[in-house]
DNA sequence: AGGCGCACTTTTTTT
DNA sequence: AAGTGCGCCT
């Protein structure tokens, strides 16, 4: 059980996980026991008696701060309080340091707004006379990359601006400086409205309980002191995909906490969050005190996936100095499979699944990746039809679907009866009420101080055939505050009938979503608690039963991002088309978002173990033969692939070189009669 | 004027 | 799956 003690780790591992000094960073490839070295770290910790609760095991993601907690759960000797070890992502800790001190952090009890809601927030702020105002048409969906873009590099709206929209133009270019002056003028009121907006509704959006915390934590000592004497020990997985808000939280924990940081440059791909993967070189630098160790030895995959792997980084222009080396040795070569369309695809990946569980394998040693989840759902369906039973991991969350929002929002507005966003979704779904209306309804209630007089105007507003239900659910949910498993049920039976009208047939369907949600219901103590903890981790996993039961054994299906962490003896790779990788879209965006798809393209193929099968449409290369001249097919990586790295799979070729039956010979071309008649 | 149904398009990635 | 645009209905 113990890695700690037994000989399962190597001697750098090792000398990693018992590191005396104060900081240390431990930069590992893929596949080099990154996971086990910081849960090696963690039960160090624990055996020489360090209290579980001082450790803060810190991710980026959900899935992988879990993954490292579980792990540590099996390993550590029984006489810890294993209850007390917890994996949290930068949010949750952020959100349990607010409510450890909530004299400091007003903020601990405002409604969390989750993406969907900042879009909804934004677009309130900006209201349609203001954007009539406006001599070219603000998007919300600008203002938010901008404005999170800021928060979370600490960068001016100036540079946030230069980035999110002219990323590949020269910075100095006159040209380019009065755009974004002119941006500047049009953004900043619509973002200063926005942060204002939130105070007044008390709402607090991601990036804000990044910033609230870190903000406070570098302006006072004192707190500092404090809470670094809680955390003693902070430990964070993907260090790589840590941006500068991060950095500058983790900064106030220098003095008087050991921090413990792992991660692999060639595996940064959140760029998009504002993570620069060049800032983990700094590291020593960066934080005093601290030293930097290595992992190479690869123990995951065969030599031949990795020869794959390190080919592609070293086309890239950037110096990654990674090669892995395979401790396992050689095994089969990666296959790239050309197929006519992703139907083609699934069928085969498919099949290959089922071939692998004949033989012996699990569902779960078996591993499908694509680039968005959308993208997977052609598998998706082939698995559903050939009865193979699967998980999906990443993309829209079961919590974040319409339906759920739709009876989260009558809980929402009974425990913060400002909170604007859910009133509109609320009011919205009942007949014969629209925007306009749910508007009209909501400036005529927002100012009243509680839920009674509200519900007692609203009843007064002259909408026809006005339904009892609208006000008995919030008044049914507002007696239910401190048991929302109950509150969640009464809201969905009183709000069923119009939910059906909504949803038609996909309602019953729909509806068992519900039973996972009482299940996270139950788990809180509070309506409040229930919607933090439906913002801060919303169940991912959508689990298909299949006639079997829940938790069996599953192929995943997951995207890239989701995917990091994971590994499994079998691993397909689709769409790997000129276009996708890189994409069409990054290769407008320069050259930094291009090397990020590289590196997309690095985690999903070192994910494998045994077989990697890379899958291609026969027409996308058919395409970028007859015009190699353009862009998507300059940068498509797999582009003069070395023959001896990999094997390529025509089914269609394959198909010409059987011998043909002897059908005879037409010697004129013809078309069968066409009927006039 | 405002709501609603229908056809149509468009999907990164995560907290 | 969810957003957008358009025309019809109340």
């Amino acid at each position: 059980m113990s890695l700690y003690n037994k000989t399962e780790l190597n001697e750098y591992q090792r000398d990693a996980a018992s590191f005396e000094g104060k900081h240390l960073l431990v930069l590992a490839g893929a596949g080099t026991g990154k996971t086990k070295t910081i849960v090696a770290r963690a039960e160090h910790l624990l055996n020489a008696g360090v209290n579980p609760k001082k450790l803060a095991i810190l991710s980026f993601t959900r899935k992988s701060a879990k993954e490292i907690a579980d792990r540590l759960k099996v390993s550590v000797s029984p006489n810890v309080n294993k209850s007390a070890i917890t994996g949290k992502t930068f949010h949750s800790w952020c959100n349990e340091i607010m409510h450890y001190y909530p004299d400091q952090f007003p903020h601990h009890s405002y409604t969390p707004l989750d993406e969907d809601d900042r879009e909804s927030a934004v677009a309130l702020v900006i209201g349609k006379n203001f954007r009539d105002s406006m001599e070219e048409k603000v998007k919300k969906e600008t203002i938010i990359a901008i404005y999170s873009y800021a928060v979370n590099t600490l960068c001016s709206l100036s540079d946030a601006i230069y980035h999110i929209r002219f990323y590949s133009s020269d910075r100095n270019d006159p040209e380019i400086v009065k755009r974004i002056e002119a941006d500047k003028i049009l953004f900043a009121p619509v973002i200063k409205k926005y942060i204002d907006y939130k105070k007044e509704r008390k709402y607090i959006d991601y990036d804000d309980m990044l910033n609230v915390v870190a903000s406070a934590l570098a302006g006072s000592e004192e707190l500092r002191k404090h809470v670094s004497d809680r955390y003693a020990y902070i430990l964070v997985d993907e260090m790589q995909d840590t941006n500068p808000l991060q950095y500058k939280l983790l900064n106030s924990f220098v003095e008087y906490s050991k921090l413990f940081c792992v991660g692999d440059d060639a595996q940064s791909i959140y760029s998009f969050r504002g993570a620069d993967f060049k800032t983990i070189h700094g590291f020593t630098e960066i934080f005093p005190n601290s030293e930097k160790r290595k992992l190479e030895l690869n123990y995951r995959s065969t030599q031949e996936i990795l020869d794959l792997s390190n080919w592609l980084l070293e086309q890239s222009p950037l110096a990654y100095d990674k090669k892995l080396i395979a401790h396992r040795g050689t095994g089969e070569k990666p296959n790239v499979i050309h197929v006519a369309d992703d139907w083609e695809e699934a069928d085969l990946i498919t099949d290959d699944i089922l071939k692998t569980t004949a033989e012996g394998s699990k569902f779960s040693d078996s591993l499908v990746v694509g680039r968005s989840i959308w993208s997977l759902s052609k598998v998706e369906g082939a698995c559903l039809t050939k009865k193979i039973p699967y998980l999906k991991y990443g993309g829209t969350s079961l919590m974040q679907s319409a339906h759920v929002r739709d009876v989260v929002s009558a809980m929402r507005i009974a425990t913060n009866i400002y909170d604007e966003i859910a009133w509109i979704r609320y009011l919205q779904l009942w007949e014969g009420i629209g925007e306009v209306f749910a508007s009209r309804i909501i400036n005529e209630i927002i100012s009243l101080d509680s839920l009674e007089k509200m519900i007692a105007q609203l009843e007064r507003s002259n909408i026809k055939n006005l339904k009892a239900e609208i006000s008995g659910t919030l008044k049914k949910v507002k007696e239910l505050l401190n048991n929302p498993a109950e509150a969640m049920m009464a809201a969905l039976s009183q709000m069923e009938e119009t939910l059906y009208g909504k949803y038609k047939d996909e309602w019953m369907h729909r509806m068992n979503d519900f039973d996972v949600l009482k299940e996270v219901a139950m788990t809180t103590t509070s309506i409040t608690e229930f919607i933090t903890e439906y913002v801060l981790d919303p169940k991912v996993e959508t689990t298909i039963k299949q006639g079997r039961e829940i938790n069996t054994d599953a192929v995943i299906l997951s995207t890239i991002h989701s995917a990091k962490g994971l590994e499994a003896n079998f691993v397909h790779v689709i769409n790997v088309n000129p276009n996708g990788y890189p994409s069409s879209r990054s290769i407008k965006q320069g050259e930094d978002a291009v090397e990020e798809e590289r590196r997309c393209l690095y985690v999903a193929l070192t994910r494998a173990k045994d077989r990697l099968n890379l899958y291609r449409f026969t027409r996308s290369i058919q395409v970028q033969q007859s015009d190699g001249t353009d862009e998507a097919s300059k940068l498509y990586f797999l582009n003069n692939i070395p023959p001896e790295l990999v094997n390529i799979q025509v089914p269609g070729v394959l198909d010409k070189d059987k011998p043909k039956p002897n059908l005879g010979v037409q010697t004129e071309a013809d078309f069968p009669d066409f009927d006039f008649g």
